[in-house]
DNA sequence: CATGAATGAGGATTCATTCAT
DNA sequence: CATGAATGAATCCTCATTCAT
């Protein structure tokens, strides 16, 4: 009986169309931007007929959520496998530095991974509604809240001077967002973006002091 | 004749309902955001008919144009009057730093004077079209380069460190910008904007070395 | 007391006024044509005030209505006072013809004078509502009741030959009504129009026999 | 699968849709006049929704002109299937004049065909903008040639009598338009068009005289 | 399940007309 | 009397959404 093969591969077909709606999605939404987006442009750029979008989707909001939701579950997963916590409990200020230099770079293969994605976000979600902005927010805050754990811990083992390690954080978070904006648009053009985390934390450590 | 007096009163009146409604945008702007925006919320809002609007501007692009025009135009004169350049040369590391502070602290009045604007054209000018976000990119960047030109500066003198300038410029620029972004999120809820210069100026200066 | 000289220079003041909104709307009809004239491209070409438009005509139609106004009474009293009648009874088929061509001359100054709105009048009048069609109609009626009163005249002198009088005054009509459109927008460059009139009744009179 | 015959009555759908705005358009517009008519005039009479129009046509004009196309697609074919060219050669003036009313004749079963269009046309179409009024003048323009042309060659024949041809011809195009005109206008209530037709050919031809 | 024609509510825009100065 | 700023009704036009095939 054909039945079961039937039903499987139209599981596949679905599966599959609705990846394509997603992929010419985020195509559309970076070139045109969200709100300048109709969801004719969507199907017209997937090829799909324009019932088809709403076969899988209930409207222009929803395509857009479940994109982020797709990314800030690959980010949660990467914080909950621990990756991103210190495995060494660091000695000095300079493995203290090494480590924290370690910590971002781990983050930057899910960024390439995701970079139309995660340049989407960091433009348009906030002007979407306030529950995007809030979800958005807390991504922050997530990191935030991380490096003012480190902060913390790290003034309490003396690595580094004491400071309002609330503010460091979002100053720390602060340049990490627009540096990644900054290199999502291409503005350096020739640059490795671990070149930009290396120079960041040296500037966060060591200053501008000579 | 009265013909004088009266074509003096009917500008003043012309004046005064185009900023109503340059007023009247920028507040519903800023609760709804551009996009969720109608002409109809504007008029509303400045309690004149919908063809008033059409009066003075020819779409909802145009007054936020306007009102961006309004802001960069007091960010220019601000830069033109040179007060913001270093009327004293620093002689040693300190002095440099303090000088650096007094420069951010220059542009806290013209912030505060236009909070709303301010926090507008972060969050919305980015989303409506390539031209703003150009637009938008293009006064980032004349922060950066005179933050660079300050840093070469002071390698040049051995103030500071050697680095990358064009790099570490960015990043204080983004440091500034985020900062800026959660400030006028009330994220920092009392907490006085100095507070976070110097913070700021002190993590880029020294860093979190002991 | 100059209040009577003032009353008096008042009424100069706006007749002068009423006449040169009149000669702007006729300017602003012919080159963008009746419908998509705007009373503020009238006030406008005319150098008013908006509001002046309405202290001297209620509507668009209303001006329109008097632009034709002027032109008809000006036929009418040409009609009226004789000119167009014959004043010698022919004798011959020929003298017939002469003095059907200097029938038709003799309304050549009063197209002449009139270009403007002869030429508005046939071209936009009939699109405005079915009282202007009829008027227009009306008039191109007294015509052909001129025409066929002198054929049925001139059949009866046997001067011509026999024919449907109802018709081929219509024709005649028509003739002149598309030769005179023609000659109006310059379609015949370096023709005076006394060569169309001589050449239309020689048709008219003597056909293309040879 | 029924993939293809879906499409084939999708198309004959859409077919059928755009002919009925079409027909319904035309009948307002003779109704109303081009000007006075809105399209949610055009789309009650098709029973259609306000967006239906707008998936055939982008704007009134666009309707007009479509209107206006076929038409003179028809004409052109007319044209150029030879049907209005002279298939024998004429022999005598009589024979000359005899083929002159067949020519015209012919044309009659178009315009009969197109009643509705050929008089919204000769009424509406030089008051919407310059580009119409001159479309218009070109298609009488191709008649007046072809009229042109036949002159001379009668002349050459020496079956007429010498005349400006260029003149002659505009006046019998002229004659034919207002003609038409009036008949359309149910001028001639009772009159045959081949009336109208066989007594315009006797007055070109022969003129009045006995 | 896929399709795309049809829909109409929502919002933008125009412009004749009013009226306070 | 002249003015032109203000008005809002009238109309255009878009596009998310539905639904019959």
């Amino acid at each position: 009986m054909p039945s079961k093969l039937r039903k499987q591969a139209d599981i596949e077909k679905k599966q599959k169309t609705k990846k394509n709606l997603l992929d010419s999605a985020i195509k559309v939404f970076l070139l045109k931007g969200y709100h300048k987006t109709k969801i004719s442009d969507i199907v017209t750029k997937a090829e799909v007929g324009q019932g088809t979008f709403y076969r899988y989707f209930n409207s222009k909001r929803e395509i857009f959520e479940e994109l982020l939701k797709e990314l800030t579950e690959e980010i949660v997963l990467e914080f909950s496998s621990g990756n991103l916590n210190m495995k060494i409990t660091p000695k000095t200020f300079t493995e203290y530095m090494d480590m924290s230099k370690a910590a971002f770079l781990q983050l930057v293969p899910i960024i390439d991974r995701n970079k139309d994605r995660v340049q989407l976000f960091l433009r348009d979600a906030s002007t979407i509604d306030q529950d995007f902005e809030d979800e958005i927010n807390e991504i922050f805050d997530q990191f935030v809240l991380l490096a003012k754990y480190y902060l913390d811990n790290a003034i309490e083992n003396n690595f580094i001077r004491k400071c309002d390690t609330k503010i460091v954080a979002e100053l720390i978070i602060g340049i990490v967002i627009h540096t990644l904006k900054n290199w999502l648009n291409n503005k350096y053009n020739n640059l490795h973006i671990e070149e930009l985390v290396i120079e960041s934390i040296k500037l966060v450590f060591l200053g501008l002091k000579i």
